[in-house]
DNA sequence: AGACAGAAGGTCAAAGATAGTCAAAGTCAG
DNA sequence: CTGACTTTGACTATCTTTGACCTTCTGTCT
């Protein structure tokens, strides 16, 4: 039994790769389809076509409005997307983007499935038995860590 | 009469043994179908399907919430050396032990190099930045977690 | 050009739906 | 009777769904 939000996300992300990493919308149309409320496909864009898992979203409001998704590519992903990855962790990094990084960064081959595994699972909230917000703090730190060690063995390959 | 931990360990092993080592449920309805507190379940979770006994437990909250158990089989000739190394950590881990078995888990070809590294950067003591003696007690409870998700990667996803 | 109306989309917090934690109370073998 | 294991429930944390209210854009009427 999926919930509303994985079906709306599944529904995007067949018209996305239908229609080669790119497609636009409306937002009320949408959530006519699916019968809910148009603030519903705010939450499904937010929590799963984050910039953390390699999306754009743009919009625009009034008459014309529309809602835009763009799949994002590089050309060297294992260098440019490391780059927006440390940007985008910082100083705090929250479960949700943790995972959504490392999903993107087996997506772009930068490492492989068992090292995704491996850092979720060390990384997780629940094993990372601190509270909030020293968790999502220590999470920063020990994903920058563990990135650090991925690109010296880049190096020395 | 055998307590209800024990049948509901029981009932749970016979839908595993059917499902091919994983299944997933709803905590609540697995309440009510024993007749128990939810929390009854945790308990059941934690004492009889623990990573030492070869089981990962995962699970998501809020709407469409569930809880997921998978029988680890780890299919390599070093397994039994798994287990001794999860009994081996218990509740604390140093820095050297955690750098030996390390050491040890890639000379027995169960992580490859980089993993090791990976692994290191992240248990690291100055990465790790809490206080003794929380950091051991943290340092085996993710170490345990990262011997779980490579047993994990073994199986199908 | 400025004012206004209608058409989108955005935000945020409350309500709802699950699961987790912890410690007190209960049970039972030795 | 004591200690280990089990059962329970109050409280907490997280994720999803909903709705009231806000902002921005376009087009039309003076």
């Amino acid at each position: 039994m999926s919930s509303l939000v994985q079906r709306i996300e599944k529904y995007l992300m067949l018209l996305l790769n239908q229609s080669n990493g790119s497609l636009k919308l409306k937002r009320n149309d949408l959530a006519d389809q699916f019968n809910c409320v148009p603030s519903q496909i705010n939450y499904v864009l937010k929590t799963r076509f984050s910039i953390e898992r390699g999306f754009l979203v743009e919009s625009q409001r009034g008459g014309g409005g529309y809602v835009r998704i763009r799949e994002l590519k590089f050309d060297h992903p294992e260098v440019d997307f490391m780059y927006v990855v440390l940007e985008i962790i910082g100083d705090e990094l929250t479960q949700q983007q943790m995972v959504n990084l490392l999903h993107n960064l087996e997506d772009k081959k930068i490492i492989t499935q068992r090292e995704k595994l491996i850092l979720q699972a060390v990384l997780n909230r629940q094993n990372l038995s601190i509270d909030l917000p020293y968790r999502d703090y220590l999470r920063a730190k020990l994903f920058k860590a563990a990135l650090g060690a991925i690109m010296k063995s880049e190096n020395s390959q």
